[in-house]
DNA sequence: TTGAATGGTGAACATTGTTCAATTATGCTT
DNA sequence: AAGCATAATTGAACAATGTTCACCATTCAA
């Protein structure tokens, strides 16, 4: 049984999203409990109350955690490829396969929803900015000519519609029929969409 | 307290049903529980029980209430507008309308998650291939001479592309900065994706 | 050494899904 | 008409959930 200053608040918050996030790998995010959590790292749930406001603010960390991993990997993505088109593929098709790789987590950060009352914390909402200005930033490189908000709206559009393809992947498989992988569908996507957005930019 | 006959096997179903879709409507998903439901319609848990083998079941019929409504929604779309393009963009704004104004119905559709070990019923998944199905159509006809396979494989990006827009648009109001609407984006994933997706097919 | 402050506990509460023996109402048979 | 079998309905019970909090234990300062 632990026992006082075993553990600092923070190693103690620490084992506990690390215990979650095994707990969503494994048994998804309906797989997490209190008790588990506590359990894993030898606290009770009173313990784990005392870091965590409510079991949310833990299943937000472990999230906050995959998207961090995921913004790393998309990064790594941008790197990998210099060509502004092959690029945004790339970095498009690494998104795939995070999602496809880590399903459970990727699942566990789209499908949580806060309660009524709850506010996002700008932590969590500031590695999902982080993620769109990686694709700003991308689409800029496209097209470096066009105007900032015409930037945004096509990289919003873009990535919504990336999104799109990777939610409809996980769960459902409505690709599995030998025709159209989701590697297919995202090339189509990214392909079609941004080379009539250039087209269009060049009239102008 | 409700006896024997005063409703029949279906009717009970039935109401149970429209208790869950109301409950949903109000509290979200996570509003639904058998006890809610069962004191809704003047019987109790157990009597659910002997009409539907669990609450998943019970908000499977629900959503497959909503999808059902959803793709009346779009059927009619699809009547309102007989040019090709137009069409297809006035069916996805239809999508996103129906999204956003019955947002608490539409998240339940996309967050509700069967349990392991359990597939969805063929009568469900009937219901979302309508959707697709419908889809296909409307672009078979921008481009009749396309190659079904080519169709298929269109229709499923555009739509999941769509679909994405829709699920960032709700929950997140990533877009509530003045500068895109929903509708924008939607607008320019429509059009880009299948301009050049028409373009393609004349080439060759 | 004593006392205050803090770490940690685990029992308790309400609420969840689900089951099932017991009860009650119905319809059929005699 | 009476009785019986069948089926509908109940509600108590179980395990598991999130969350709280009075209590105990440990540490550190005085």
């Amino acid at each position: 049984m632990a026992r006082r200053n075993d553990h600092t608040r923070e190693e103690i918050q620490g084992m506990a999203i690390d215990a979650t996030r095994t707990l969503i790998a494994t048994e998804g995010l309906e797989g997490v409990s209190a008790r588990k959590v506590a359990q894993q790292i030898g606290y009770t749930v009173g313990t784990l109350y005392q870091n965590f406001e409510n079991i949310h603010e833990l299943i937000l960390h472990a999230n906050a955690f995959s998207l961090t991993q995921l913004l790393a990997a998309l990064e790594q993505a941008y790197h990998q490829e210099s060509r502004p088109m092959p690029r945004i593929i790339h970095i498009a098709n690494t998104y795939l396969d995070f999602g496809q790789m880590h399903e459970k987590q990727w699942a566990a950060i789209f499908r949580h929803t806060l309660p009524q009352g709850f506010v996002m914390p700008d932590w969590y909402q500031a590695r999902i900015d982080a993620l769109f200005s990686l694709i700003e930033r991308a689409v800029w490189e496209l097209a470096p000519g066009r105007d900032k908000k015409q930037i945004q709206l096509a990289s919003r559009t873009l990535w919504s519609s990336v999104h799109g393809i990777c939610i409809l992947n996980i769960g459902n498989k409505l690709y599995s029929d030998n025709i159209a992988t989701p590697q297919t569908l995202m090339q189509s996507l990214v392909t079609h969409y941004l080379s009539a957005w250039v087209q269009e930019g060049s009239k102008a």
